[in-house]
DNA sequence: TGTACATCAGTGAACGCGCGTTCACTGATGTAC
DNA sequence: TGTACATCAGTGAACGCGCGTTCACTGATGTAC
Protein backbone atom coordinates (compact mmCIF):
# COMPACT_ATOMS: atom_id res chain seq x y z
CA UNK A 1 0.00 0.00 0.00
CA UNK A 2 1.46 3.39 -1.11
CA UNK A 3 1.28 6.44 0.75
CA UNK A 4 -2.17 8.77 -1.04
CA UNK A 5 -1.34 11.12 -3.32
CA UNK A 6 -4.71 12.96 -3.54
CA UNK A 7 -7.48 14.13 -1.51
CA UNK A 8 -9.85 11.24 -3.24
CA UNK A 9 -7.15 8.60 -2.35
CA UNK A 10 -6.69 9.59 1.13
CA UNK A 11 -10.53 9.87 2.12
CA UNK A 12 -11.08 6.76 0.63
CA UNK A 13 -7.87 5.16 3.00
CA UNK A 14 -9.55 7.11 5.74
CA UNK A 15 -12.93 5.22 4.88
CA UNK A 16 -11.67 2.12 4.30
CA UNK A 17 -10.28 2.96 7.99
CA UNK A 18 -13.55 3.68 9.64
CA UNK A 19 -15.53 1.16 7.82
CA UNK A 20 -13.13 -1.29 9.47
CA UNK A 21 -13.67 0.44 12.95
CA UNK A 22 -17.64 0.41 12.64
CA UNK A 23 -17.26 -3.21 11.34
CA UNK A 24 -14.70 -4.05 14.97
CA UNK A 25 -17.40 -2.38 17.43
CA UNK A 26 -20.30 -4.86 15.51
CA UNK A 27 -18.22 -7.67 16.09
CA UNK A 28 -18.37 -6.96 19.80
CA UNK A 29 -21.73 -6.60 19.62
CA UNK A 30 -23.11 -8.83 17.30
CA UNK A 31 -20.44 -11.79 16.87
CA UNK A 32 -18.86 -12.30 13.56
CA UNK A 33 -21.61 -15.01 11.88
CA UNK A 34 -23.85 -11.82 12.14
CA UNK A 35 -21.52 -8.94 11.15
CA UNK A 36 -23.60 -6.87 8.92
CA UNK A 37 -22.76 -4.47 5.97
CA UNK A 38 -26.25 -2.36 6.90
CA UNK A 39 -25.49 -2.13 10.61
CA UNK A 40 -22.24 -0.68 9.55
CA UNK A 41 -23.31 1.41 7.03
CA UNK A 42 -25.75 2.75 9.37
CA UNK A 43 -23.34 3.72 12.12
CA UNK A 44 -21.46 5.64 9.70
CA UNK A 45 -24.52 7.36 8.00
CA UNK A 46 -23.73 5.92 4.57
CA UNK A 47 -26.59 3.94 2.29
CA UNK A 48 -25.40 0.44 2.35
CA UNK A 49 -24.66 0.11 -1.17
CA UNK A 50 -22.07 2.73 -0.67
CA UNK A 51 -19.95 -0.17 0.82
CA UNK A 52 -19.72 -1.82 -2.05
CA UNK A 53 -17.15 0.75 -3.41
CA UNK A 54 -14.63 -0.22 -0.36
CA UNK A 55 -15.24 -3.46 -0.10
CA UNK A 56 -17.22 -5.98 -3.02
CA UNK A 57 -18.59 -8.24 -0.31
CA UNK A 58 -18.55 -9.14 3.29
CA UNK A 59 -16.50 -11.68 2.96
CA UNK A 60 -13.89 -9.65 1.97
CA UNK A 61 -14.57 -6.96 4.77
CA UNK A 62 -14.21 -10.16 6.93
CA UNK A 63 -10.71 -11.47 5.21
CA UNK A 64 -9.42 -7.61 5.64
CA UNK A 65 -10.75 -7.91 9.88
CA UNK A 66 -9.13 -10.96 10.22
CA UNK A 67 -5.56 -9.86 8.82
CA UNK A 68 -5.63 -6.97 10.73
CA UNK A 69 -6.52 -9.31 13.91
CA UNK A 70 -3.85 -11.65 13.24
CA UNK A 71 -1.34 -8.61 12.25
CA UNK A 72 -2.18 -6.61 15.55
CA UNK A 73 -1.55 -9.72 17.83
CA UNK A 74 1.79 -10.35 15.94
CA UNK A 75 2.61 -6.71 16.38
CA UNK A 76 2.10 -6.75 19.89
CA UNK A 77 3.87 -10.06 20.19
CA UNK A 78 7.08 -8.84 18.31
CA UNK A 79 7.03 -5.93 20.54
CA UNK A 80 7.54 -7.99 23.59
CA UNK A 81 9.96 -10.16 22.21
CA UNK A 82 12.24 -7.23 20.89
CA UNK A 83 12.12 -5.99 24.42
CA UNK A 84 15.86 -6.66 26.13
CA UNK A 85 15.63 -9.55 28.76
CA UNK A 86 18.52 -11.25 30.96
CA UNK A 87 17.40 -14.81 30.03
CA UNK A 88 15.32 -16.11 27.24
CA UNK A 89 12.77 -17.10 29.61
CA UNK A 90 12.03 -13.76 30.49
CA UNK A 91 11.45 -13.06 26.82
CA UNK A 92 9.23 -16.16 26.38
CA UNK A 93 7.14 -15.17 29.52
CA UNK A 94 6.73 -11.72 27.94
CA UNK A 95 5.64 -12.91 24.95
CA UNK A 96 3.12 -15.11 26.50
CA UNK A 97 1.79 -12.26 28.44
CA UNK A 98 1.89 -9.86 25.46
CA UNK A 99 -0.72 -12.15 23.55
CA UNK A 100 -3.01 -12.83 26.53
CA UNK A 101 -3.15 -8.62 26.97
CA UNK A 102 -4.25 -8.02 23.62
CA UNK A 103 -6.49 -11.03 23.50
CA UNK A 104 -8.06 -9.74 26.54
CA UNK A 105 -7.98 -6.74 25.22
CA UNK A 106 -9.89 -7.20 22.01
CA UNK A 107 -11.68 -10.27 22.96
CA UNK A 108 -13.83 -10.34 19.73
CA UNK A 109 -11.17 -10.44 17.65
CA UNK A 110 -9.60 -13.06 19.34
CA UNK A 111 -12.68 -14.96 18.69
CA UNK A 112 -12.52 -13.90 15.26
CA UNK A 113 -9.46 -15.68 14.60
CA UNK A 114 -9.22 -18.06 17.26
CA UNK A 115 -12.99 -19.10 17.92
CA UNK A 116 -15.18 -21.55 15.72
CA UNK A 117 -15.13 -21.10 11.86
CA UNK A 118 -17.71 -18.59 10.36
CA UNK A 119 -20.42 -20.51 8.47
CA UNK A 120 -19.72 -19.81 4.87
CA UNK A 121 -16.75 -18.25 4.60
CA UNK A 122 -13.29 -19.70 3.60
CA UNK A 123 -9.97 -18.20 4.71
CA UNK A 124 -8.40 -17.25 1.75
CA UNK A 125 -4.06 -17.59 1.52
CA UNK A 126 -3.81 -13.92 2.42
CA UNK A 127 -4.33 -14.86 6.00
CA UNK A 128 -1.42 -17.75 6.36
CA UNK A 129 1.54 -15.28 6.77
CA UNK A 130 -0.05 -12.95 9.60
CA UNK A 131 -1.52 -15.77 11.53
CA UNK A 132 2.10 -17.37 11.25
CA UNK A 133 3.70 -14.30 13.26
CA UNK A 134 3.13 -15.53 16.62
CA UNK A 135 4.74 -19.01 16.09
CA UNK A 136 7.84 -17.16 14.52
CA UNK A 137 8.23 -15.16 17.59
CA UNK A 138 8.23 -18.23 19.77
CA UNK A 139 10.41 -20.23 17.30
CA UNK A 140 12.74 -17.06 16.87
CA UNK A 141 13.24 -17.12 20.94
CA UNK A 142 13.88 -20.67 21.02
CA UNK A 143 16.66 -20.19 17.92
CA UNK A 144 17.69 -16.99 19.93
CA UNK A 145 17.99 -19.31 23.38
CA UNK A 146 20.02 -21.68 21.90
CA UNK A 147 22.83 -19.30 20.52
CA UNK A 148 23.17 -18.40 23.94
CA UNK A 149 23.46 -21.30 24.84
CA UNK A 150 20.40 -21.73 27.17
CA UNK A 151 18.68 -24.35 25.51
CA UNK A 152 18.99 -27.58 27.83
CA UNK A 153 18.69 -31.53 27.14
CA UNK A 154 15.32 -32.65 26.68
CA UNK A 155 14.05 -35.80 28.29
CA UNK A 156 11.75 -36.20 25.38
CA UNK A 157 11.65 -39.20 22.45
CA UNK A 158 12.87 -37.99 19.14
CA UNK A 159 9.97 -37.53 16.67
CA UNK A 160 9.64 -40.27 14.07
CA UNK A 161 7.87 -40.86 10.92
CA UNK A 162 5.19 -38.23 9.77
CA UNK A 163 5.58 -36.80 12.71
CA UNK A 164 9.37 -36.08 12.03
CA UNK A 165 8.35 -34.92 8.26
CA UNK A 166 5.95 -32.23 9.85
CA UNK A 167 8.77 -31.20 12.12
CA UNK A 168 11.10 -30.76 9.97
CA UNK A 169 9.14 -28.40 7.82
CA UNK A 170 9.37 -26.12 10.67
CA UNK A 171 12.92 -26.65 11.27
CA UNK A 172 14.15 -24.72 7.78
CA UNK A 173 12.78 -21.68 10.24
CA UNK A 174 14.95 -22.35 13.31
CA UNK A 175 17.93 -23.24 12.06
CA UNK A 176 19.73 -25.84 14.75
CA UNK A 177 16.70 -26.10 17.26
CA UNK A 178 16.69 -29.95 17.99
CA UNK A 179 13.53 -31.72 16.47
CA UNK A 180 12.44 -32.50 20.06
CA UNK A 181 12.26 -29.11 21.04
CA UNK A 182 10.18 -27.89 17.66
CA UNK A 183 8.01 -30.87 18.61
CA UNK A 184 7.21 -29.55 21.95
CA UNK A 185 7.22 -25.81 21.10
CA UNK A 186 4.25 -26.57 18.89
CA UNK A 187 2.63 -28.36 21.91
CA UNK A 188 3.08 -25.13 23.68
CA UNK A 189 1.75 -22.96 21.00
CA UNK A 190 -1.57 -24.63 21.06
CA UNK A 191 -1.30 -24.79 25.13
CA UNK A 192 -0.81 -21.04 24.77
CA UNK A 193 -4.09 -20.50 23.03
CA UNK A 194 -6.00 -22.86 24.66
CA UNK A 195 -5.44 -21.41 27.45
CA UNK A 196 -6.58 -17.60 26.12
CA UNK A 197 -9.63 -19.34 24.50
CA UNK A 198 -10.53 -21.19 27.91
CA UNK A 199 -10.07 -17.95 29.89
CA UNK A 200 -11.76 -15.55 26.79
CA UNK A 201 -14.59 -18.52 26.17
CA UNK A 202 -15.56 -19.09 29.63
CA UNK A 203 -14.16 -22.56 30.80
CA UNK A 204 -12.22 -21.38 33.64
CA UNK A 205 -15.14 -19.53 35.36
CA UNK A 206 -15.31 -21.98 38.78
CA UNK A 207 -11.54 -22.84 39.22
CA UNK A 208 -8.68 -20.86 38.01
CA UNK A 209 -10.75 -17.71 37.00
CA UNK A 210 -9.39 -14.79 37.58
CA UNK A 211 -6.54 -16.39 35.36
CA UNK A 212 -3.52 -14.66 35.91
CA UNK A 213 -1.31 -16.40 38.63
CA UNK A 214 -2.39 -19.57 36.37
CA UNK A 215 -1.31 -18.46 33.07
CA UNK A 216 1.79 -16.56 34.84
CA UNK A 217 2.99 -19.79 36.59
CA UNK A 218 1.89 -21.90 32.99
CA UNK A 219 3.83 -20.11 30.67
CA UNK A 220 7.05 -19.97 33.09
CA UNK A 221 6.43 -24.05 32.53
CA UNK A 222 6.04 -23.81 29.29
CA UNK A 223 9.19 -22.31 28.85
CA UNK A 224 10.93 -25.17 31.17
CA UNK A 225 8.65 -28.19 28.69
CA UNK A 226 10.59 -26.77 25.72
CA UNK A 227 14.15 -26.62 27.07
CA UNK A 228 15.02 -22.74 27.83
CA UNK A 229 16.80 -23.52 31.36
CA UNK B 1 -36.77 -37.42 33.54
CA UNK B 2 -38.93 -40.51 34.14
CA UNK B 3 -40.44 -42.87 31.85
CA UNK B 4 -43.20 -41.51 29.38
CA UNK B 5 -46.20 -43.29 30.36
CA UNK B 6 -48.88 -42.08 27.85
CA UNK B 7 -48.76 -42.30 24.25
CA UNK B 8 -48.88 -38.12 24.27
CA UNK B 9 -45.69 -38.57 26.37
CA UNK B 10 -43.82 -40.71 24.04
CA UNK B 11 -44.74 -38.55 21.07
CA UNK B 12 -43.46 -35.82 23.20
CA UNK B 13 -40.20 -37.41 23.82
CA UNK B 14 -39.51 -38.46 20.22
CA UNK B 15 -40.48 -35.21 18.79
CA UNK B 16 -38.15 -33.12 21.06
CA UNK B 17 -35.64 -35.41 20.09
CA UNK B 18 -36.07 -35.09 16.72
CA UNK B 19 -36.08 -31.30 16.78
CA UNK B 20 -32.81 -31.65 18.58
CA UNK B 21 -31.50 -33.60 15.86
CA UNK B 22 -32.87 -31.63 13.23
CA UNK B 23 -31.42 -28.56 15.16
CA UNK B 24 -27.83 -30.46 14.95
CA UNK B 25 -27.94 -31.17 11.60
CA UNK B 26 -28.73 -26.81 11.10
CA UNK B 27 -25.45 -26.74 13.25
CA UNK B 28 -23.37 -28.31 10.59
CA UNK B 29 -25.03 -26.62 7.83
CA UNK B 30 -25.00 -22.55 9.26
CA UNK B 31 -23.51 -22.66 12.75
CA UNK B 32 -24.94 -21.79 16.17
CA UNK B 33 -25.13 -18.05 15.54
CA UNK B 34 -27.59 -18.44 12.82
CA UNK B 35 -29.47 -21.65 14.00
CA UNK B 36 -33.22 -20.89 13.11
CA UNK B 37 -36.25 -22.09 14.56
CA UNK B 38 -38.27 -21.50 11.22
CA UNK B 39 -35.66 -23.76 9.15
CA UNK B 40 -36.06 -26.41 11.81
CA UNK B 41 -39.73 -26.64 11.45
CA UNK B 42 -39.37 -26.18 7.64
CA UNK B 43 -37.50 -29.67 8.18
CA UNK B 44 -39.90 -31.37 10.16
CA UNK B 45 -42.69 -30.37 7.76
CA UNK B 46 -43.90 -28.35 11.00
CA UNK B 47 -45.18 -24.66 11.23
CA UNK B 48 -42.72 -22.79 13.27
CA UNK B 49 -45.22 -21.46 16.17
CA UNK B 50 -45.10 -25.43 16.95
CA UNK B 51 -41.78 -25.28 17.94
CA UNK B 52 -42.73 -23.24 21.12
CA UNK B 53 -44.68 -26.65 22.61
CA UNK B 54 -41.55 -28.22 23.21
CA UNK B 55 -39.15 -25.51 24.16
CA UNK B 56 -39.91 -21.96 25.10
CA UNK B 57 -37.59 -20.22 22.95
CA UNK B 58 -34.30 -20.37 20.49
CA UNK B 59 -31.78 -20.08 23.57
CA UNK B 60 -33.47 -22.85 25.66
CA UNK B 61 -33.08 -24.97 22.44
CA UNK B 62 -29.33 -23.95 22.21
CA UNK B 63 -29.14 -24.59 26.24
CA UNK B 64 -30.32 -28.28 25.50
CA UNK B 65 -28.11 -29.06 22.56
CA UNK B 66 -25.00 -27.94 24.56
CA UNK B 67 -26.19 -29.33 27.58
CA UNK B 68 -26.41 -33.05 25.01
CA UNK B 69 -22.88 -32.30 23.65
CA UNK B 70 -21.11 -32.12 26.93
CA UNK B 71 -22.80 -34.86 27.99
CA UNK B 72 -21.96 -37.30 25.17
CA UNK B 73 -18.13 -35.95 24.94
CA UNK B 74 -18.50 -36.89 29.02
CA UNK B 75 -19.97 -39.73 28.58
CA UNK B 76 -16.89 -40.96 25.55
CA UNK B 77 -14.52 -39.86 27.95
CA UNK B 78 -15.88 -42.44 30.70
CA UNK B 79 -16.17 -45.06 28.67
CA UNK B 80 -12.70 -44.88 27.50
CA UNK B 81 -11.82 -44.27 30.86
CA UNK B 82 -13.66 -47.67 32.23
CA UNK B 83 -11.92 -49.37 30.42
CA UNK B 84 -8.89 -51.30 32.08
CA UNK B 85 -4.99 -50.32 31.04
CA UNK B 86 -2.14 -52.29 32.23
CA UNK B 87 -0.82 -48.61 33.04
CA UNK B 88 -2.49 -45.34 33.73
CA UNK B 89 -0.48 -43.55 31.05
CA UNK B 90 -2.68 -45.91 28.96
CA UNK B 91 -5.42 -44.85 30.51
CA UNK B 92 -4.96 -40.92 29.87
CA UNK B 93 -3.82 -41.66 26.19
CA UNK B 94 -7.27 -43.03 25.76
CA UNK B 95 -9.30 -40.54 27.37
CA UNK B 96 -7.67 -37.73 25.38
CA UNK B 97 -8.17 -39.80 22.07
CA UNK B 98 -11.80 -40.76 23.03
CA UNK B 99 -12.25 -36.85 23.15
CA UNK B 100 -10.48 -36.36 19.93
CA UNK B 101 -12.64 -39.04 18.48
CA UNK B 102 -15.70 -37.42 19.40
CA UNK B 103 -14.90 -33.88 18.76
CA UNK B 104 -13.45 -34.90 15.17
CA UNK B 105 -16.68 -37.01 14.54
CA UNK B 106 -19.48 -34.20 15.50
CA UNK B 107 -17.18 -30.86 15.14
CA UNK B 108 -20.06 -28.83 14.93
CA UNK B 109 -21.40 -29.48 18.49
CA UNK B 110 -17.73 -28.75 19.17
CA UNK B 111 -17.31 -25.61 18.03
CA UNK B 112 -20.63 -24.93 20.02
CA UNK B 113 -19.25 -26.05 23.76
CA UNK B 114 -15.94 -24.97 23.04
CA UNK B 115 -15.63 -22.60 20.58
CA UNK B 116 -16.33 -18.58 20.29
CA UNK B 117 -19.35 -17.85 22.86
CA UNK B 118 -22.94 -17.47 21.10
CA UNK B 119 -23.20 -13.97 20.89
CA UNK B 120 -26.37 -12.97 22.92
CA UNK B 121 -26.29 -16.23 24.52
CA UNK B 122 -25.49 -16.91 28.24
CA UNK B 123 -24.90 -20.16 29.35
CA UNK B 124 -27.01 -21.27 32.88
CA UNK B 125 -25.79 -23.12 35.40
CA UNK B 126 -27.33 -25.82 34.22
CA UNK B 127 -24.62 -27.02 31.73
CA UNK B 128 -22.11 -26.31 34.26
CA UNK B 129 -22.33 -29.95 35.91
CA UNK B 130 -22.39 -31.58 32.61
CA UNK B 131 -19.30 -29.40 31.38
CA UNK B 132 -17.15 -30.89 34.21
CA UNK B 133 -17.03 -34.64 33.40
CA UNK B 134 -14.21 -34.94 31.11
CA UNK B 135 -11.96 -32.84 34.11
CA UNK B 136 -13.69 -34.75 36.30
CA UNK B 137 -12.54 -38.56 34.19
CA UNK B 138 -8.86 -36.67 33.87
CA UNK B 139 -8.61 -36.34 37.53
CA UNK B 140 -9.86 -39.63 38.62
CA UNK B 141 -7.24 -41.14 36.39
CA UNK B 142 -4.76 -39.25 38.61
CA UNK B 143 -6.11 -40.17 41.39
CA UNK B 144 -6.30 -44.47 40.91
CA UNK B 145 -2.26 -43.49 39.78
CA UNK B 146 -1.55 -42.13 42.79
CA UNK B 147 -3.37 -45.24 44.65
CA UNK B 148 -1.65 -47.38 42.84
CA UNK B 149 1.80 -45.64 43.10
CA UNK B 150 2.18 -44.70 39.71
CA UNK B 151 2.41 -41.16 40.35
CA UNK B 152 6.37 -40.31 40.10
CA UNK B 153 7.56 -37.26 41.82
CA UNK B 154 6.93 -33.61 39.55
CA UNK B 155 10.22 -31.17 39.40
CA UNK B 156 7.38 -27.99 39.60
CA UNK B 157 7.16 -25.20 42.34
CA UNK B 158 4.61 -25.73 44.90
CA UNK B 159 1.14 -23.28 43.89
CA UNK B 160 0.82 -19.92 46.90
CA UNK B 161 -1.16 -17.74 47.00
CA UNK B 162 -4.25 -17.22 45.06
CA UNK B 163 -2.93 -19.93 42.49
CA UNK B 164 -2.86 -22.56 45.81
CA UNK B 165 -6.63 -21.58 46.96
CA UNK B 166 -7.56 -21.86 43.12
CA UNK B 167 -6.29 -25.45 43.31
CA UNK B 168 -7.25 -26.20 46.27
CA UNK B 169 -10.77 -26.02 45.31
CA UNK B 170 -9.99 -28.74 42.72
CA UNK B 171 -8.28 -30.93 45.19
CA UNK B 172 -11.74 -31.41 47.21
CA UNK B 173 -12.30 -33.65 44.36
CA UNK B 174 -9.09 -35.66 44.46
CA UNK B 175 -7.98 -36.25 47.24
CA UNK B 176 -4.64 -37.43 47.95
CA UNK B 177 -3.04 -35.64 44.35
CA UNK B 178 -0.46 -32.93 44.92
CA UNK B 179 -1.55 -29.60 44.32
CA UNK B 180 1.75 -28.79 41.67
CA UNK B 181 -0.14 -32.34 40.11
CA UNK B 182 -3.44 -30.53 39.96
CA UNK B 183 -2.18 -27.58 38.36
CA UNK B 184 -0.85 -29.10 35.97
CA UNK B 185 -3.84 -31.06 35.23
CA UNK B 186 -5.65 -27.98 34.30
CA UNK B 187 -2.92 -27.36 32.36
CA UNK B 188 -3.02 -30.53 30.35
CA UNK B 189 -6.59 -29.92 30.49
CA UNK B 190 -6.64 -26.31 28.22
CA UNK B 191 -3.37 -28.24 26.40
CA UNK B 192 -5.77 -31.21 25.08
CA UNK B 193 -8.79 -28.91 24.53
CA UNK B 194 -6.30 -26.45 22.76
CA UNK B 195 -4.69 -28.85 20.65
CA UNK B 196 -8.48 -29.87 19.59
CA UNK B 197 -9.48 -26.53 18.76
CA UNK B 198 -6.27 -25.71 16.64
CA UNK B 199 -7.07 -28.65 14.85
CA UNK B 200 -10.58 -28.28 14.10
CA UNK B 201 -10.49 -24.65 13.58
CA UNK B 202 -7.74 -25.29 11.23
CA UNK B 203 -4.83 -23.63 12.80
CA UNK B 204 -2.83 -26.75 12.45
CA UNK B 205 -3.39 -26.49 8.44
CA UNK B 206 0.32 -26.23 7.08
CA UNK B 207 2.38 -27.55 9.97
CA UNK B 208 0.94 -30.78 11.97
CA UNK B 209 -1.99 -31.23 9.57
CA UNK B 210 -3.20 -34.28 9.35
CA UNK B 211 -2.78 -34.30 13.18
CA UNK B 212 -2.70 -38.27 14.21
CA UNK B 213 0.68 -38.42 15.07
CA UNK B 214 1.54 -35.37 16.74
CA UNK B 215 -1.88 -35.73 19.20
CA UNK B 216 -0.97 -39.12 19.97
CA UNK B 217 2.66 -38.06 20.93
CA UNK B 218 1.31 -35.08 22.23
CA UNK B 219 -0.97 -37.16 24.96
CA UNK B 220 1.56 -39.54 25.71
CA UNK B 221 3.91 -36.18 27.04
CA UNK B 222 1.10 -35.03 28.32
CA UNK B 223 0.85 -38.55 30.73
CA UNK B 224 4.59 -37.61 31.53
CA UNK B 225 3.93 -34.09 32.37
CA UNK B 226 1.49 -34.83 35.10
CA UNK B 227 3.19 -36.97 36.98
CA UNK B 228 2.08 -40.27 35.71
CA UNK B 229 5.17 -42.10 35.22
C1' DT C 1 -67.38 -49.30 30.24
C1' DG C 2 -69.17 -44.69 28.95
C1' DT C 3 -69.50 -39.89 29.21
C1' DA C 4 -68.03 -34.92 30.29
C1' DC C 5 -64.47 -32.06 30.75
C1' DA C 6 -59.67 -30.57 30.86
C1' DT C 7 -55.35 -30.68 28.79
C1' DC C 8 -52.35 -30.31 25.19
C1' DA C 9 -50.32 -30.34 20.08
C1' DG C 10 -50.32 -28.21 16.10
C1' DT C 11 -52.30 -24.50 12.70
C1' DG C 12 -52.10 -20.27 10.13
C1' DA C 13 -52.02 -15.51 10.02
C1' DA C 14 -49.85 -11.63 11.57
C1' DC C 15 -46.34 -8.21 13.74
C1' DG C 16 -42.22 -5.92 13.10
C1' DC C 17 -38.01 -6.51 11.98
C1' DG C 18 -33.61 -7.84 9.62
C1' DC C 19 -30.28 -8.97 5.62
C1' DG C 20 -26.70 -8.88 0.99
C1' DT C 21 -26.46 -7.33 -3.42
C1' DT C 22 -27.62 -4.93 -8.00
C1' DC C 23 -28.47 -1.03 -10.79
C1' DA C 24 -29.19 3.36 -13.07
C1' DC C 25 -28.26 7.76 -11.49
C1' DT C 26 -26.02 12.47 -9.90
C1' DG C 27 -22.38 15.25 -8.74
C1' DA C 28 -17.77 15.89 -7.22
C1' DT C 29 -12.71 15.12 -7.91
C1' DG C 30 -8.71 14.32 -10.86
C1' DT C 31 -6.08 14.34 -15.37
C1' DA C 32 -4.40 15.51 -19.99
C1' DC C 33 -3.91 18.84 -23.26
C1' DT D 1 -4.03 28.66 -16.22
C1' DG D 2 -8.39 26.93 -18.39
C1' DT D 3 -11.17 23.64 -20.41
C1' DA D 4 -13.02 18.86 -21.75
C1' DC D 5 -13.36 14.47 -20.45
C1' DA D 6 -12.81 10.38 -17.56
C1' DT D 7 -12.96 8.47 -13.15
C1' DC D 8 -14.92 7.56 -8.97
C1' DA D 9 -18.02 8.10 -4.48
C1' DG D 10 -22.25 8.00 -2.85
C1' DT D 11 -27.61 7.79 -3.58
C1' DG D 12 -32.06 5.63 -3.41
C1' DA D 13 -35.05 2.26 -4.95
C1' DA D 14 -35.71 -2.34 -5.68
C1' DC D 15 -35.25 -7.70 -5.59
C1' DG D 16 -35.92 -11.64 -3.03
C1' DC D 17 -35.12 -13.47 0.91
C1' DG D 18 -34.72 -14.45 5.97
C1' DC D 19 -35.97 -14.33 11.14
C1' DG D 20 -38.33 -14.99 16.45
C1' DT D 21 -42.43 -14.67 18.71
C1' DT D 22 -47.58 -14.04 19.73
C1' DC D 23 -52.30 -15.28 19.43
C1' DA D 24 -56.87 -17.08 18.71
C1' DC D 25 -58.21 -21.30 16.95
C1' DT D 26 -59.32 -26.53 15.99
C1' DG D 27 -59.18 -31.12 16.98
C1' DA D 28 -57.09 -34.98 19.22
C1' DT D 29 -55.63 -37.32 23.59
C1' DG D 30 -56.06 -38.20 28.54
C1' DT D 31 -58.54 -38.27 33.12
C1' DA D 32 -62.09 -38.50 36.71
C1' DC D 33 -66.37 -39.99 37.89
Amino acid sequence: MSAPRTARERARAELTDEIKAAARRQLAAAGAESLSLRAISRELGMVSSALYRYFPSRDELLTALIIDAYDALGAAAEEAADREFPHPREAWVAVCAAVRAWARANPHEYALIYGSPIAGYQAPQTTVQPAARVPLVLMRILAQARGEGWLGELDAPEPTGRLAEQVDVIAALAPGVPRKVLLRLVIAWTQLFGMLSFELFGQLVGSMDPADDFFAEASRQMAAYVGIS
